[in-house]
DNA sequence: TCTGGGGTCCTAATGCAA
DNA sequence: TCTGTTGCATTAGGACCC
């Protein structure tokens, strides 16, 4: 043991079945019973189950068939990500009035850095209740909480301490505690890596630990390396709190399988739209444009795009998203899925090099578009995508 | 079982330029 | 001018996470 003030303290909060638990507080009458929150009907699955219904057997990302197969007598509410967006932003204020070293890492947890905090607000599991507690009297939320000396094994505490409960992992006891674990609780170990271990006799973080980084990295590549570090319980990233985005981008699965290139158009310009206006919202520009596209055998293929200039309009990603559909669609292909995504984001304004009127007036009319919005709320967008039955994919009405 | 939607990161192939 | 090397950017796909 080298230094022990260098010691960091860290702290993984994640919310306990938290669509669920959001959802209960406006009907305490479903606690106690099965609940899963979901789309209940069309292709879904269970965005979150509450734990009655995890004991059946069902969990998050399961198909919603399987799972009222396993609990049919599971309430099944329909999503509200508003909702679950706003309590998030709630969920963090908490968090950093602790601290300001937050890294949020999805809607429900994050990573506290609490090194700093120690001596104002005590030691670290003293903190972690404190948050508990908060969120819980605040909030009317359960949260798990892990205590580590480093993000990774906060990570896994957490994960061991739930539901609603609180794991402290001593930095003496780290090693220990991780090799009892199977492979499959190693960051980045999900069920294809599993299978390459579980082929070369590894089913324990003890045995990765145990084995040479030469072997694994015939095994698994420069990962190999990086997962014996951390069977070591070896995780040296700082938390961050600023993390800028490198993509964005929205996909739809069509209740059934679409074959009419103009309904995948018109997808494609209302998909433009949705990014388009959440590019502008955080004031950047995409460099690069990328499709998706599921078919009906659950083949997927991704092309993409750089863009003469970045670009935040709807009109530019949708024109380029329908170039790369119409080069990739044979006759007859049946699509289950379709997305776009803006990529390579930059933060300068492009210049306007173009001399293309239209591009100019409807950036224009995109920008006036998320004025009123802003201010008015509501459906404000192009004529062509309110009515049910347009052609799509064009710059049509550019003026 | 019949598989959502939002992302990140890594790798490999390819083409181009120095 | 030709050839080989290197490095970078672009593109596509895949694994993984919540």
């Amino acid at each position: 043991m080298a230094n022990p003030a260098r010691e960091r303290a860290i702290l993984h909060v994640d919310m306990d079945a938290f669509f669920v638990s959001v959802e209960l507080r406006e009907r305490p009458e479903l606690r106690g019973r099965q609940v899963i929150v979901g789309a209940p009907e069309g292709r879904s699955v269970v965005l979150s189950a509450s734990y009655e219904c995890r004991r059946l057997g069902v969990k998050s990302a399961m198909p919603m068939a399987a799972a009222l197969r396993m609990a049919p007598q599971a309430v099944v509410i329909p999503p509200q990500q508003r909702v679950y967006s706003a309590v998030s932003q709630q969920i963090m204020a908490v968090f950093r009035s602790i601290t300001p070293t937050v890294q949020q890492v999805s809607v429900d947890e994050a990573f506290l850095d609490v090194t700093g905090s120690l001596r104002r607000l005590g030691a670290p599991p003293q903190i972690a209740q404190d948050i508990r507690d908060a969120l819980r009297r605040e909030l009317d939320l359960p949260a798990s909480v892990g205590v580590a000396r480093n993000m990774f094994v906060a990570k896994i505490a957490s994960t061991r301490a739930k539901p609603d409960g609180l794991l402290v992992v001593p930095p003496a006891r780290t090693v220990e505690f991780l090799h009892e674990l199977p492979v499959s609780a190693l960051w980045g170990v999900g069920r294809k890596t599993e299978e390459t271990l579980a082929t070369a006799g590894l089913t324990t973080v003890r045995d990765v630990a145990q084995t040479p980084v030469p072997t694994l990295t015939r095994l698994l590549g420069t990962a190999g390396a990086h997962l014996h570090d951390l069977a070591w319980g070896i995780d040296d990233r700082p938390v961050s709190p600023h993390r800028e985005e490198k993509s964005l981008g929205a996909e739809e699965t069509f209740a059934r399988d679409v074959d009419d290139p103009e309904r995948l158009h018109s997808e494609l310009l209302r998909l433009a739209y949705r990014v388009a206006e959440r590019l502008r919202g955080i004031g950047k520009n995409a460099q690069t444009v990328a499709i998706k596209v599921r078919y009906e055998d659950f083949r997927t293929v991704t092309r993409s795009r750089t863009l003469v200039q970045p670009s935040s309009s709807a009109v530019t990603l949708a024109r380029a998203a329908t170039d790369l559909l119409d080069a990739l669609l044979r006759p007859g292909d049946r699509i289950r899925l379709i997305g776009l995504r803006a990529e390579n984001l930059t933060a300068e304004k492009g210049f306007q090099l173009s001399i293309d009127r239209a591009d100019a007036n409807w950036e224009q009319a995109q920008q006036a578009m998320d004025r009123i919005k802003a201010k008015l709320g509501g459906q404000v967008g192009p004529a062509s995508l309110l009515d049910g039955r347009r052609r799509g994919g064009g710059c049509e009405g550019a003026q």
